[in-house]
DNA sequence: TATTGTTATACTCTATAACTATA
DNA sequence: TATAGTTATAGAGTATAACAATA
């Protein structure tokens, strides 16, 4: 829970007994860590969390609109076009025009776009089966669970 | 892989095959709603997480010095001065000196921040009670262990 | 009127380099 | 030389208001 041997000033062993009770808290640093060594694992592809997230959903949800893909993330709409727009310019998606709706558009993945999607998936696999190695797959299975029953909480 | 044709535009049916590898989506989202909850929870008394943070760590772990508490909430010396200064300028903290060593604080609570201390964890709890009203409390164990497990695998 | 995508903007959080004063 | 705290700064990520085109 510590860190031992490490500055001069006091040891400092953080009593933790009121963070215990402070989900937020532990969500924030385990994130950090995740985000972190995603950022790495995605470095080589030129993708950061944002991007690679977009890129992920809209080639599992072709047709997708800019509107559900903000949803989906979690984001502002604003937010979304420079995402799409760097994810655009690289041609690794499209922006169709929705057939029924001339104000939405289709998003689309290119050819590009899935193998980027490929790779990286399987990167982002391996790395995330090493961030969790000490986290068994029953855990594992409750954690993600737990984790979105948190997010369908969602009281404004 | 893919999903087949749908709705035009319209409720959007997201097909996370791929997200449920993807263990930083779940624990970004889940994130983005408990920190929603704790920041309108928190602004009855002025607080946001960080200076939440900061202010139970030093009630907790009095003396504790700047490098130690910026250790324990995962940010960097530079970001902990103006949260600290802050809490500083309020009157909830002060930076004594440390006794053995001149270039280092000794960090204490005030009588008001201990003050403040006890309404927002009260707050607090009650508030995390509410959106973890789902979750049993052994997957909540479970859930923080987890969590912890995730923080100190810390690959970098 | 309401919604889609967009621009502009501001605020928070974060990371790095460089400084000072101590050690 | 290394560490504690600080300053300055830049980069992400996020949120809101307002607009044009379309519904």
């Amino acid at each position: 829970m510590t860190n031992p041997e490490k500055s001069p000033v006091p040891p400092a062993v953080i009593d933790d007994s009121t963070l215990r009770l402070f989900i937020g808290y532990h969500m924030k640093r385990a994130f950090n860590v995740v985000q972190a060594d995603l950022t790495q694992t995605l470095k080589p592809f030129d993708l950061r969390m944002l991007t690679y997230t977009a890129l992920v959903l809209v080639v599992d949800n072709p047709g997708l609109s800019q509107s559900q893909l903000a949803d989906a993330m979690g984001i502002e709409r604003p937010n979304l076009v420079v995402i799409l727009d760097e994810l655009e310019h690289r041609e690794l998606i499209v922006r169709d025009r929705a057939p029924t709706d001339r104000r939405a558009y289709a998003l689309k993945a290119t050819l590009a776009g899935r193998r980027l999607y490929d790779k990286a998936v399987a990167a982002v696999i391996t790395h995330e089966n090493r961030l969790l190695a000490s986290i068994d797959d029953a855990t594992r299975s409750i954690l993600i669970k737990a984790l979105s029953e948190v997010r369908e909480h969602q009281t404004t």
